[in-house]
DNA sequence: CGGCAAAACCATACATCGCTCGGTTTTCAT
DNA sequence: ATGAAAACCGAGCGATGTATGGTTTTGCCG
């Protein structure tokens, strides 16, 4: 009943262990990180560890939801002219965080397994993402930018998949550049040949 | 010196593997499935397994390899009015093999990792799909489907990377259609407005 | 045939993994 | 100051992928 709150000194180690974890991954990869380096990395037991997030996978997820807070706050609400310049920054952002990158591929991945803890996490993810660039297109459209006939919310899923599917590539060979495909994209939606 | 090729039974359990380890990963997921389940779904123990396939890894990846030989044998190649029909066939038929698209994502993802063993056959994979591709494209521009002011080559990876993308909206979400979605792609590209 | 080298296959063991359990130490509101 | 909860640890459990050193089976060659 008495439920009492994180320490200061909790709070602290917790926030640490979020940026320690994905600079490690970073350096390591994904493949090659262990619970045991994450926690000797921060000072810890892999029980120490363990206290602050129950699982591996609950620790991922965590960094992930971490950046999208940070990401939507710094580019996406931004008051851009074009709405859709928000979104080509955070990807130009991304390609220089190959880590964060990594990681959100592989977690991502993952938890399209029903039975993954995370399952739940990215379908709402999706959603959300899929509901924001609809009526972003949508928006293009009133305003004349984009050809009223075309299916705005096709176009948004197209839109997060490539972006996904870019990073692939880009993993595979850096040289290919994710924001200059995506803003193709956009060209290829807003063209009126 | 003198060295000697496989015996039949080797080829035809090597062929039972390949197959058997699909249907037990299409079952009971990626994440689930241990080297151990699939030597006893074949009636072999781990270390016999291992035999036909060095790691785990290996295996997969030869899973994967089979699929692109018989994708590539019983579509792309066919004579098709438009030939970017094989493509949505491909897209069409992977919706039907969810174990197998899981398969996929997965492995193609861990891949990423210069350090992986399958890292080689993927860089080769994307490279081979996007010559395909690209040639499919300038095709169509010099048959007057396509804006030849278009840059095909960001086409080509445009499209892999949908393609790739949108299997994870789907094993997500299994109401997205992919084979849709891409075709929608294709009438993007082709609209001449 | 028969022999024999190589393929097919196994029992065992090992290192490492994520994670649990029972405990001790540290924090901090009262 | 005190006591309850947070912070943290040592030890260990079960499962994993894989290496080792062997035995059995296959099939080419003389």
């Amino acid at each position: 009943m008495a439920r009492r709150g994180s320490y200061a000194k909790g709070v602290a180690k917790r926030e640490e262990i979020l940026t320690t974890a994905l600079d490690v991954i970073a350096r390591n990869g994904y493949r090659r990180t262990s619970v045991r380096e994450l926690a000797d990395a921060v000072g810890l037991s892999q029980a120490g560890l363990l206290h602050y997030f129950s699982s591996k996978e609950e620790l991922f997820q965590e960094i992930l939801r971490k950046r999208d807070e940070v990401d939507t706050g710094g580019f996406v609400d931004n008051d851009l002219e074009h709405p859709v310049e928000g979104f080509f920054a955070v990807i130009r952002h991304n390609s220089e965080v190959p880590g964060l990158v990594q990681l959100y591929a592989q977690v991502s991945t993952e938890a399209c397994d029903p039975d993954h803890p995370a399952h739940a996490f990215f379908v709402d993810r999706y959603n959300q993402f899929r509901g924001v660039f609809g009526t972003l297109v949508r928006d293009e459209q009133a305003a004349g930018n984009i050809d009223p006939e075309l299916d705005a919310d096709r176009i948004a899923n197209l839109f997060l998949a490539a972006a996904d599917g870019l990073q692939t590539q880009w993993m595979l060979d850096p040289s290919i550049d994710m924001a200059d495909h995506v803003a193709y994209l956009w060209q290829l939606v807003t063209r009126k040949a």
